[in-house]
DNA sequence: CAACACGCTTTTTTT
DNA sequence: AAGCGTGTTG
């Protein structure tokens, strides 16, 4: 078995198949068989007498861990390996474990949605009213904080929001946040980690056991584990250092999500006697799609050189095309599929779609409904995001979790049942004044004097409905669901929305009762704690109706670790690939190039990348221009197609067939113009190096991240000598105000500032708390 | 005091 | 599409 194992493996691949004790560092390429080699060694590992108990893969998207099951079950059919996300790993060991940080194992995993609302409660608890700020950048430098394993009284606001609002907030709420996560019993995405690290850093004794338990750990596209994951695996990895690790320093594409591509870069300094394999052929793609994602990926200047190789044949040209816009780029593409599917070339499974940003999805959606083509997307509009499924969740997160006043808050009034904005509020005040849960002070609605007679009642009969459904927690799930439904009156409710929208979110709820009851019928052990974990940690229903012959359409992020013969690239534009956002930033710009890098290795036969000359946005139409990073691929492998000049800034007589002419220019003239073009727009929008006090104030109003002040006790001291009467700061809440008066010196220095526009009011503050920025010093 | 309709805005990428 | 503020109705 072993020997037949090995035996289809090339030697690099065997090698690292072969090395199951000690560290061993997996430099992967693009289509170097990475996959095949990680399933092969878990198999090896199996043969050669390792439990699977003590073997542990971790991966990062459910796509990816479900690859690996499968594959392994093919394998080694019926091993216990444990083979999953971080997240879920972190989980199931906080469900054992979390007693120690203050979680009761029926805790609750927050959505990024459901965190926003945690912090909006708090906030408003708090009476901090944000004006500068959002609260989504709040709950991202929260975010961002936990996953460098920062904790309240560590954390120091990061250099991009130590100039803005966003920091001074932060720094005071993110212990009032965390809590009220535990007072709700709950945990967000990045706790998950963030409790294990903290358990395993300051529990010894369970460190030694799971590090014992898990000999053998395996890590994949380790170059996007961020610190926290960083530490879990290595605090695991002390005693059995057999840790093994694969990773693409070009396919690293998270860093926004806090991962440090250092950890990748130094894992041979972590773990001495580390071995490293490279895997550098290539078996997926045409030599002229290796060549042109090598030609690309050249342009990054912190990078490592590597050698990617192929015995593939040639292939075609990378196809390159320019469209009218984006409902044209889809009927096009739609279009060529059709046609490849029609002559018998190819069948729908092997084309895929993607892009950088959801919202580009949905043209070649409703291309593809139109021409009745079956098509999967990956989380587009996640299935378990929608509102009425959202809602039903929020039902059974309460019912197994009373302390969820998140979920409370959410489904007091859903459906409508008289409790208004101003209800809430009231039995939010009580709960808070004698520190009892929502639902407890749902109970006591009785006593709360403020509150209308008739809310009360409602509230009475809302709290009635939770405990008949209580009676039913342990039922199957599926008729758990159900109930719920049942109950809560909530298909009434839809129906009477679809009627009014015309929307099917009927057919929505009817979809999460069968969720229900698959996953009952899959896992007849687990119960409601499972089932909702297993709905917050994945996002699409995929298995459900699996229909396998379809067109895959998925961002660039989704599409890391997938394949397919025939890939689209679509939106490769300025602003949308590199993303606006990363103008500004050499690294998050090299990271966009990455991503690029990653579409384009996805291709196994055919690629097309393609952009358009004018894409609508929010509703109305605007130029769009080509990518600077077409003009970095090279020419020689190219196929490029466009309209005559004239063509493309003129939508209405434009006919599809136009843009398939081979009218091509023999120079980059057309991309350079458009390149140009944008610098020209950008100088119009430069600001002029010295601004206006109005246009200083008016930028403010969304304060960027290159303002130089400072926000450190530190850096406060040193501002005051540009402190005197009639400067103009900002204030996180208040907004811009005028400094009226000072007393006092350094720590103690006070002022008082007078805000408001047509309703002035003043503040005192010591300067080094306020959360003040000074606006404009003279 | 609640419900609903309307317009405005918002969104990068994911667990 | 969904959240938010605003205005109207009940």
């Amino acid at each position: 078995m072993t020997d037949r194992l090995l035996q289809s493996l090339t030697d690099a691949q065997r090698e690292a198949v072969e090395t199951v004790d000690g560290p061993l560092l997996i430099l992967a390429g693009p289509g170097s068989g990475k996959t095949r080699v990680v399933t092969h060694r878990v198999a090896h590992m199996l043969n050669s007498g390792i439990a699977g108990r003590n073997i542990l893969a971790l991966t990062f998207t459910n796509k990816a861990a479900d690859e690996m099951k499968n594959r392994v079950e093919q394998l080694a059919p019926g091993s216990h390996v444990w083979m999953g996300t971080f997240h879920s790993f972190c989980a199931r060991l906080l469900r054992m474990h979390g007693h120690l940080v203050g979680l009761a194992e029926n805790f609750t995993i927050f959505d990024t949605q459901d965190s926003k609302r945690a912090l909006k409660s708090v906030l408003a608890q708090e009476e901090i009213y944000l004006t500068h700020t959002s609260p989504e950048a709040i709950v991202d430098e929260i975010s961002w904080a936990k996953s460098a394993l920062l904790n309240p009284e560590e954390y120091e606001p990061r250099r991009s929001s130590r100039f803005t609002p966003v920091g001074e907030i932060t720094k005071r709420v993110y212990k009032l946040y965390q809590d009220y996560l535990i007072k709700n019993n709950a945990a967000d995405f990045d706790d998950l980690l963030l409790h294990i690290a903290t358990l395993l850093r300051d529990n010894h004794e369970l460190r030694e056991t799971l590090d014992e338990r898990y000999r053998y750990i395996m890590v994949d596209e380790y170059q996007d584990t961020n610190v926290a994951q960083y530490m879990i695996v290595r605090a695991l990895s002390i005693n059995n250092p057999n840790l093994s690790v694969t990773g693409d320093p070009d396919q690293s594409i998270y860093s926004w999500r806090g991962a440090t591509i250092s950890n990748i870069l130094e894992f041979e300094k972590d773990y001495p006697n580390t071995k490293v394999v490279k895997l550098e052929q290539n078996y997926r793609s045409t030599k002229r799609i290796l060549r042109v994602a090598d030609a690309l990926i050249a342009n990054n200047t912190k990078r490592k050189h590597k050698y990617l190789f192929t015995e593939n044949p040639e292939g075609d040209q990378v196809r390159l095309v320019q469209f009218s816009d984006g409902r044209s780029e889809a009927d096009a593409i739609v279009e060529q599929i059709q046609s490849l599917v029609g002559q018998g070339k190819a069948s729908y499974k092997d084309f895929s779609v993607f892009y950088r940003t959801n919202v580009l999805s949905r043209p070649v959606e409703s291309a593809l409904r139109s021409h009745q083509i079956p098509y999967q997307i990956v989380r587009g509009l996640e299935f378990f995001q929608r509102k009425e499924v959202k809602d039903i969740v929020a039902y059974l997160q309460l019912l197994n979790n009373p302390n969820n006043n998140v979920a409370l808050e959410r489904v007091i009034n859903t459906p409508t049942r008289g409790i208004g904005k101003k209800s809430i509020e009231h039995l939010v005040g009580h709960a808070h004044r004698y520190d009892l849960t929502m639902l407890e002070a749902c109970r006591e609605c009785g006593l709360i004097e403020s509150l209308s007679k008739r809310a009360a009642a409602s509230v009475s009969k809302f709290v009635t409905i939770l405990d008949i459904l209580a009676t039913q927690i342990h039922e199957p799930l599926g008729h758990l669901v159900k109930e719920v439904v049942d109950n809560t009156g909530y298909l009434e409710y839809v129906q009477l929305q679809d009627e009014k929208a015309d929307e099917d979110r009927e057919a929505n709820v009817h979809e999460l009762i069968s969720a229900a009851e698959e996953f009952q019928r899959e896992f007849p052990d687990d119960g409601l704690d499972e089932f909702l974990e297993t709905v917050s940690l994945t996002s699409d229903t995929d298995d459900i109706d699996a229909d396998p012959d379809r067109v895959t359409l998925m961002t660039l992020h989704a599409a890391k670790g997938l394949e397919y013969p025939r890939v689209f690239i679509i939106g490769v534009e300025q602003g949308l690939l590199p993303h606006e956002r990363s103008r500004d930033d050499d690294r998050a710009y090299e990271e966009e190039r990455r991503l690029l890098f990653v579409g384009i290795t996805r291709a196994e036969e055919s690629l097309q990348l393609s952009y358009t000359a004018r894409r609508m946005t929010r509703g109305t139409f605007r130029p769009a221009i080509a990518s600077p990073f077409l003009l970095e691929l090279p020419r020689e492998e190219m196929d490029v197609h466009m309209p005559t000049p004239a063509s493309a800034w003129d939508a209405s007589g434009f006919e599809p067939n136009e843009f398939f002419h081979d009218d091509v220019p023999d120079d980059e003239a057309w991309l350079q113009d458009s390149v140009d073009a944008e610098f020209e727009e950008v100088d119009v929008k430069a600001k002029p190096a010295v601004p206006d006090v109005a246009e200083q104030l008016a930028s403010m109003v969304r304060p960027a991240a290159s303002m130089a002040t400072g926000s450190t006790k530190q850096e406060k001291l040193a501002q005051i000598p540009q402190l005197s009467e009639g400067i103009v700061v900002l204030h996180a809440e208040y907004g811009t105000g005028v400094i009226k008066q000072m007393s006092g010196k350094d720590e103690k220095l006070t002022i008082s500032v007078e805000f408001g526009v047509d309703e002035k009011f003043s503040k005192r503050f010591r300067w080094v708390f306020a959360p003040l920025m000074i606006v404009r010093s003279e």
